[in-house]
This record gives C-alpha cells, structure tokens and sequence, in this order.
DNA sequence: CATGAATGAGCGTTCATTCAT
DNA sequence: GATGAATGAACGCTCATTCAT
C-alpha cells in the first residue's frame, strides 16, 4: 500500500472517473488519465494490473457508495422505506454520474471478466429495493422482479437524463420525481397488474 | 443521388450499419468498413465528411426505421396505440441493439456536434408516443412529459437489458412486458399522479 | 504491389536482416526497422500483416537463395556432386550470415505458426543433399538420416562460426572446409559406421 | 560470501536458472525472477551490476556444469575417453536446453562485453576434447583444430535438434549417436583426411 | 539490506486521415 | 471517382533501472 505525498491511486481513480463522464468510456486510456494526473503511464500500472481492474475498482468504489446511501436512506425513513431508498438512488445517480455510467451502462464487452463481486453486489441494491417494495405492497413471490421493474423505471429517466435525451422543457428533477412516483407505483399496482 | 450501379456510398452505409449491428459501435472501424465494402479507405472520405458524419447518418437512419415501426404500429392498432407503440418501441430495441445503443446511449461528447437533425427525430419519436397517451388518458398539458416518462420507463428496462444487468431469473420479454404495462399505466394513472 | 520511388518493402526486409545479424534476434523491432529506414513504424504494416510476416518473409527469402546456390552447384560439378553442394551451403552462410541465423537458428517459439512451406523448403534442400549422398556411397534406405548428418556436420561448424565462438588459432574457412570433408567422408562411411 | 540464511544472491541466482531452463533466455527478466523468488526488483542491483551480469553468471555457472559432467565422464570410462566425452557433452546439451542455448548460440552483440572469462571456460571444454582426441589417434599438432572439429560436429546435431529442425523420421537421439560416432571417427581420419 | 515509488524507453499494433497521382 | 502510400497519434503494456528512504 503506497502512502507516497503524492498518492497517486486515488488521483488515478478519480482522474478516471472525471474522464470517463466528461470524454466518454471511449476516452479512457491509461495514457489519458496519466497525463492529466501528471505521472507517467506505467506509474498506473503500480497500483492496478491493468486497465480492466482499475474500471472495476470504479465500479466497486460506486457499489459500495450506493449501498452506503441506500442503507442510510432506509434506516432513516422506517415508514417510507421504499420511496426514500428511490430518492436515494435517483440522488446518488444526479450526484454521482461518473460512477453511475460504468456501473450501469458499460455493457459486458467492455467489461472484462470479473463478474462474481460486481453481480454479488448489483444484486444487493436489487435486494434491497424488494424488500422495501414488500413493504409498499408487493407480493412476496414477485419480489424480485417488482424489484427490477421498480429498478428499471428509475434506470430510465436517469439514463435518459445523463446522455442529455431529455427535452429542456421537461425538467430532469421533475422527471426523476415523476420516476419515483411511477416505481413505488408499480409495487403496490403490481398485484393488479399481473392479474390483467 | 447515387449514379452508377456501383455507387460506393450506400454500400458502406450498408456495410456500417451491418458491422454496428453485428459487432458494436466499437468496432465501426473505417478500414474495416472499406474491407468488407470492397474499396480502400480513402474512399469513404469521398462520401462522408469523417467518420462522425458517417456515425450520424447511420443514427439518422436509425431513427427512421424506428418512427417507421412506431407509425406502422399505431396505424395498425387504432384502439390501444399507446400499447402497440410501446411494444414496437420495446422490439426495435430487441431487435438492433447496437443501434439502439448508438442512439440512446453516446454520451453528448461521443456524439460531436451535430444535434439538430438527431434531437428533431427524437422529438417527433416523443410526439408520437405523446399523441398517443392522449387517447390513452393523459392530460394535454401534461402530454411531453407523460411521454417523457413512458419513454423513460420503457428505456430503463431496455438499458438494463442491453446491459445484460438483469437477474436470470427475470426474464427479459417478461421486463420488458411489464414495463410497457407499467408505461401505459403512467398514461392513465397520470392525472391521480399528479394530484397526490 | 506498391511501386514508389523509395520502395520501401525491400529496404525494410534489408534493414531486419541487417539488425538481426548485427544485433541479435533481440533487437528486430519493428520501430527499429523503421527509423533506420527511415519511414514511421506503421508503414511497415503496409507490406506485412505483422512481424511474423516479416520475419516469414525473412526466411522464405534466404531459402531461396539457398536453394537456387545448392542446385547451381550441382549442375556445375556432375562428378562431385556432394562435395559442391557442401561448399555451396557452406559459401552461402558465410556470404549471408542474416539469412543463415534467421534460417536455421531461430527456434520455435520465436518462430510463430507458419510451418508448412518453411519446412517443405528445408526438406527440399536435405533432399538435394540426400541425393548427393547417394552418388557419394550413402544407402538408399538411409539416404535422409545421412542426409541429416551431413546438414548438421555443416551447420555446427557455421553455427560456432557464426556466433564468434571459434578460437582465433583456428581459422573458420579451414574449420569450414575440414566440416564439409568430414560430412563428405560421413556419407562413404555410413555404411561401415551402420554395422559397427 | 553468503552470510545470512536468507541470503538473496544464491536465490536469485537459483531462480534465474529454473527460469531460463524452463522458459528460456527471453522469459528471464528481473521482475518476473524477484516475483517469485518473493524479493523486489531493486533487490537483484545490490548483487549484480545489472541484468547482463547476472545472464553472465549463469553461462559460467553452464560452463561449470558441462566442465564437470566432462570430467566426471573421462574418469569413468579411461578407454573410450572421447567417446564417452562426447556422449556427456550431447546429454548436457539435451538435459539443459536453455542453458546450452544461451551458452552457445547468444552472438556476440547480445552477450554484452565480459569475454575473458567465457572464453577461458569455453576453451578448457575444447582442451578436454582435444586431449581425448590424442587418445583416440589424433595428431598432436592438429590437436585444437581436430578438438573443434569434434566439437562442431556434436553442436552442429545439437543445434538443429534443440532448434526443432530435424526431421520426425529421423530420431533426435540417433542423430546425436550418429554425430558422436562421426566426431570420434573424424579424429581416427584426421590423419588421413589431412593427407588428402 | 532492502524497499516502494517512479521513470524513460520501448514494444507490436490500430486508428482516422491526408495527398499526390 | 478512386487509389496506393504514408503518416502522426494513440493504444495497453513490459522492461531494466534509479533513488530516496
């Protein structure tokens, strides 16, 4: 563990992270966040195995802040669990978008192997959204799925909101909110829905 | 205006639209292109600006076929539109991923400049889904932002998948089914929204 | 076929010949091809598909020559045969120390998949000396394990030639001569050292 | 003059050695050799100048080894002194690869400068050979020039055995029995070959 | 005695692009 | 209208080596 006064690992980690929602995943390169971070590329190298692991020790880094909001969200709002845990997401995600973008959009071919941690955790935050959503009125055998809808219906308007699709007269918070809405919606109506 | 039976330009609008389809916008390389095509390089320049315009135009074209999909499904289902949009949208989807990435997903800094055409295409893709709501429940004055939302939903569940972010367990169509569902609820479930 | 002025794909293939007998397999580098060629390093892969290729293309010449001498000297000297083919590959690895090394001295592992027409060369020339020998007193049934002995008679005296190993008190021409003798004598003995 | 049980030098030493022997002359590198033999790179520095010295130390400690198994040879069998020599100098060769290739057939640009002691060892091997050539009817006056003869011969088999040039129909060991029946025939005939 | 941090040089290779012809 | 030749920039990565501590 290096403890130089420079540090570089976490000015490495960050660097990539800025560049990552500023250029784009296609603009990540060891060279690029080297220079930014004024070392040299193989200095990179010293703290990462290679490129692959250092994007997921981004992805890590998120999943553990995520979870981090999640839980606090729902210790605090014991009545609201689900609606808070929501808020919680869409806020993380606004507050956040470096991490959101290579935790939720980099798509397997860019996203070596590495799989069993980052499922274990993705899996987490969806475990955690059941179980709120049984408390909002989901059927317990559906559980996971109303969880992944509810997921999905927040992943929307925030996808949307991130890649700037979303038309300036309807406003992001708004559409957020909207979301949320939707999700916890979704719960309770889910019984209703599955009967149609 | 293509002149001669061999006119370059279509062939590696074709050859483009086959390789983003079958390998990703990753590996959309102008050599690569011209290999497949049959000419050099170079040539490519003679019809496209660089290889952004090329990029563009395949996007242009790509939201061509999906309006085309939408109206054709509007135009063959004129009692529950909305839901005959929401289920060609969800197959255009499922059908050319790669498309769909490169039109929702690129970043504002992957997509050099060129917005106008694509946001008007865009637009008129959320006014197709927006005109439907109407007649599905929604507000007029709410109608861009219902739409908003439908959309959202019905991405989320598509971004997910595309991903390969979904659970096993959770079937895929099955998502993507409930998300229409739960889009077209949003329609009518709207203005009681809204009033909460 | 490109043509230019500089031709640039035999001042390349001069070049790596060049380094690796200069310098050791070590140091062929496609950027050291280059910059004493004076062109970028990318050009290279104008004529090559990559290294390998270069280095295949490396061998496939020296066989060339090799095979052209080897017969030239058998035509010349229809009584002695085998001795003349023995001096021929003898003059042919001090006259091309690049392509004798590269040849004969490059090991499988340096040497990446390519083996069919390498070895279908090496064959031709062992077949060359295997007929030779038969003229020279050698049995038929053995006519390749002789043909072997008499190769590898020769090779090892060029081998430590080649790589400086021989004392300067023995001269390597004399060495030279003395090998093709011995390989020479190596196929009238045959039979004799047979049933020992 | 090791002090410490741990000490480093006969460690990295030792596991340039497996490395070389397993792996061979371009898989030797420093970090790989302090990885596993569980010290850091810089370590290497405080007990070889640089990684050519280190390379140099091994090549003696091959001409100490191959010095020794001759030895060990002409001791055991006093009648057949140089055909038992030639026999173990083919068993080094196949035993130790690696070793044999970076002692004999490295060039003189790739063996940076330290020749004196190379020279030394490699020139009693060819005193041992020649002593043994004495004994098996050689000239005394020829004795260096018949030793290398013998020796290019055995190397000459070697090399194209360890290069994989050598034909599967005719058996690595059987050319190497035939080499060595040829070099010791060739120090009987040198007399005669010399009349010639 | 040994390390952690860092470097400069180099590797093979791919890319979009230019330009004279 | 199209090409062959070439380029500059960049890529991920490994190397031997230095040096303050």
């Amino acid at each position: 563990m290096p403890r130089s006064a420079t540090d570089l690992k976490p000015r490495i980690l960050a660097e990539a992270r800025r560049l990552l929602v500023a250029e784009g995943h296609g603009a990540l390169s060891t060279r690029r966040i080297a220079r930014e971070v004024g070392c040299t590329a193989p200095s990179i190298y010293l703290y990462f195995a290679n490129k692959d692991a250092l994007v997921h020790a981004l992805v890590d880094e998120g999943f553990q802040l995520l979870r981090a909001d999640l839980e606090a969200a729902r210790a605090s709002a014991p009545g609201h669990a689900l609606e808070a845990l929501c808020k919680a997401y869409a806020d993380f995600a606004l507050a956040n978008p470096e991490f959101y973008e290579v935790m939720f959009h980099l798509g397997p071919a860019e996203m070596a192997r590495y799989p069993k941690e980052r499922y274990r955790e993705q899996r987490a935050v969806l475990d955690l959204i059941g179980r709120a959503a049984l408390g909002a009125g989901a059927v317990a055998e559906h559980a996971l799925r109303t969880a992944t809808l509810i997921w999905s219906s927040l992943h929307g308007a925030i996808s949307l909101h991130l890649a700037h699709r979303i038309d300036k007269s309807v406003r992001g918070p708004e559409l957020l909110a909207d979301a949320v809405r939707v999700a916890v919606q979704a719960a309770r109506l889910e019984p209703t829905l599955r009967t149609e």
